[in-house]
DNA sequence: CAGGTTTTTGCAATATTTTGCAGGATTATG
DNA sequence: CATAATCCTGCAAAATATTGCAAAAACCTG
């Protein structure tokens, strides 16, 4: 028989949690022959280090977060078509592409015309994919996909970035800001808009008003280092940005 | 035993409308052992959340416009069960697997357990995806996406592959013949394949019959460099192999 | 080893949540 | 319009949580 200490028991039932089973506080009680409250001081702790959900009567594992990309894909219907239009007419012809994640490309990758001989390079294999739908040629950019974003990030992502060079970056938005500029969410996500915005000519940013004037946690570009911003914005949205250099097209 | 209380009862009550299905409050009361009046309050917490759209009875599923692209997805690609199962059970837990694209494997993938941590390396956008959602780690490995089989090839992705060791590679087919050996429509992914079973411990293969017997273009793999074979063939389909040391599991 | 401190445990009193039920109101349907 | 099914509302009982506290055990420390 094993010690009937916290310690043990925790890992226990840290165990069975991991095994994707539920913990009845009632059952463990009269298994390990203890009272109801220490069983519930367990679950507690377990709680305290992220390893159980309290639920009444007991705990439940922890579910893993689906894939907030995913989550957002499903979820997040409409990108304003005034947007799409206005990104794509600015696209033109540009014969390559660096375009980065998040459901605003995706939505005007996926509508991109049917050109011969564009060259779609993306960390996104969402991008990818609704960019070879288009016809287009696609190049992926290898590397660990990050949960949230839903881009490729790393050490071989970003080297491979550093070795070519392209007409314009597509970027998508966490936040942005008159004065932090454009932030990401992710350490590693920022890494790859800043390497992507060094890749490339001209760098266009499209997004949702919604995403205006607000701040994620990672400062990735200067505002002046945007060439072009396509928002749905109110005019007065932007009136923080008028002394910088940016050019904004409101749609 | 389960703990019966409105947390999981109503998790339990969203994946089922997440599947589609419509819920009926009479028989979740039955099936759940509770009033009427319990079931009614969970899908009222449901509707609260926005997960349900309440009627008369029960609920029924709030249908969000879906993107093309995730409905092929999610779609179900006719893939034989079995097979899926097999495989999914050969798989077992291998913390690392390289993946190859195609219909049967992202089938495979798309039903991998939930729970367990691994690492997915694949050259495939669709494998990518489907392994994010099921949690797991995934690796993406760079390249120009080929046009038939959805899969990156080319320098980058060969030589990223050269730098890994997994426990398991999971291949799809185009062709497989006893003679001929496994092959590929496409030189570069004949390529990829090749490096995708050096890179691995153990190679292993799921296709449906009609794959079975036939020959496409590029010759991949001897029969005996493949470890497992998985099919829902009949026994006297593979009587060709019987001389060679492959293990084979028909479904 | 004596004395003090911390950890662990069980208990009791008091919230809070969940549940089923009864009644009246509302809605579908022939 | 009548009828049956479903719904809403308030309420009381049961189960579970929370909190504070004190006894027991384990652990320092000189």
């Amino acid at each position: 028989m094993n010690l009937n200490i916290p310690d043990t028991r925790q890992q226990a039932l840290a165990k069975r949690l991991d095994q994707g089973s539920q913990l009845i506080a009632q059952e463990l009680a009269l298994e390990f022959d203890v009272s109801l409250d220490t069983i519930r001081r367990d679950i507690l702790a377990l709680e305290a280090n992220g390893k159980a959900r309290r639920v009444r009567g007991g705990a439940v594992p922890i579910l893993k977060p689906v894939s907030p990309m995913l989550e957002r894909l499903a979820s997040d219907h409409g990108v304003n078509q005034a947007i799409i239009d206005a990104t794509l007419a600015q696209i033109g012809h540009t014969p390559t592409l660096l375009v980065d994640g998040g459901t605003t490309t995706l939505a005007i990758i996926s509508q991109l015309p049917k050109l011969d001989q564009r060259l779609v390079i993306t960390p996104s294999p969402w991008i990818a994919i609704a960019a070879q739908e288009r016809g287009s040629d696609v190049h992926l950019l290898g590397g660990s996909l990050s949960t949230s974003g839903g881009i490729t990030t790393g050490n071989p992502a970003l080297s491979s970035i550093e070795d070519i060079a392209v007409d314009v970056a597509l970027l998508g938005v966490c936040g942005l800001d008159a004065e932090f500029g454009l932030s990401a969410d992710d350490f590693a996500e920022m890494q790859m808009k800043q390497a992507m915005h060094r890749a490339a000519q001209r760098t266009i940013v499209a997004t949702e008003r919604s995403k205006l004037n607000t701040k994620a946690r990672h400062r990735t570009l200067a505002i002046d280092q945007i060439d072009l911003i396509i928002t749905d914005a109110a005019p007065e949205q932007i009136s923080p940005y008028e002394l910088v250099d940016t050019e904004f097209k409101l749609v």
